[in-house]
DNA sequence: CTAAAAATATACCGATTGGTATATTGTGAT
DNA sequence: ATCACAATATACCAATCGGTATATTTTTAG
């Protein structure tokens, strides 16, 4: 690894979290060069401009939240283990997700409108891709009759995704763990009641 | 209504869909111009600063949502069909909630950081009182008979809120109301599976 | 109708924004 | 050790930011 990758990676890293407290506009080139303690011609060297960093931001911290999932669903091959990775991972780095600023698709899809096309498609990627897994692992169960034929596999991803979302949401702004603990709580409750 | 009133309410009122859409940090006061078509000597004339009109524009959007379900409340005494009430508005008003730039609630949440404690403190109260309306039905829902003695108030709170503000990101994210429904859904059995 | 007061517009402020051209420093192969 | 080039720093740009002092217009009370 070069020094100038080097550079762009440990720019990456630092300024993740503040791109995900902060937001795309909340975020300015002065707080990226104080955090660093880089100057702006460092940073115009390693990033053609503030979007590419963005997003190269938001792609480092998806990629966290995504390989600790994947990370502990290796070799698992009952669903409700897939499923239940979810909640027991979430329950676990709650604390260090809010640290980080919170959930970066949550905080990506309700800081970008429009006016920001290239961030919005990639927390629109992130989401599909999210509700594609959690459907399919479902799915997969009710093929192999873990789960019950009239089990719902998008519904069930819709229930899935906004619990943890919304759980995270009240938790984080009310500075309660609870209530992302009652959303969990839910969904192990919807995981047995599906099996067969 | 003297002028002053009027034009204060005109300012909020057009300003209050772009706060909501923008977020604070993201709506410059030349968009505020901009939008009523007004100077900024008459924009600071009616307020001390950018923060007393987003706190303002914040407590127009919520009380907006806030009158949609008291109006619809109106003499309700069965604790089933106040809840009902929520999932009844949310799939009606989902549209109009998504053109004027979504949840402010969810939205704010999400915006502010620490760095802004007007609006956070007022997104907090807006959370807590919402909660503890919910959570206020169920317990008279209990109280009453209506609903088992083993419901626990406050977890279905937190699931009753979360499937809402989850369902209204992911909607409005993936542009398809199929999401919020399908937490409405869940949102129903939730209620049924409670009565007595 | 008039005069005082309130509301709005104009013109400006220093600070900060994202971004760039250029100078300086540091790296790494020979 | 040197030299070419990559990487970083410095200094600057126009534009925009939130905000204000003052001039002008509009409203309202007598």
């Amino acid at each position: 690894m070069t020094k100038a990758e080097r550079t762009r990676q440990f720019i990456i890293e630092t300024t993740a979290p503040i791109f995900n407290s902060k937001g795309y506009e909340g975020t300015s080139i002065s707080d990226i060069t104080a955090a660093t303690k880089l100057t702006k011609g460092s940073i115009y060297g390693n990033f053609k401009d503030k979007n590419e960093l963005a997003a190269a931001a938001f792609d480092y911290n998806l990629e966290k939240i995504r390989n600790g999932i994947v990370s502990r669903s290796l070799g698992l091959k009952d669903p409700t283990e897939q499923l239940l990775v979810y909640v027991d991972f979430y329950a676990d780095v709650f604390e260090k997700v809010v640290f980080a600023g919170g959930c970066p698709i949550l905080n990506t899809a309700t800081d970008c409108d429009d006016s920001n096309p290239m961030l919005y498609q990639r927390v629109r990627s992130a989401l599909v891709e999210w509700h594609r897994h959690v459907e399919s692992v479902v799915e997969y169960g009710v093929k192999k009759s873990f789960f019950t034929s009239e089990t719902n596999p998008g519904e069930f991803a819709d229930n899935f995704l906004s619990l943890i979302e919304g759980g995270v949401l009240l938790s984080k702004t009310l500075n309660n763990k609870r209530h992302l603990m009652s959303n969990l709580n839910l969904i192990r409750k919807m995981i047995s009641e599906i099996r067969n």
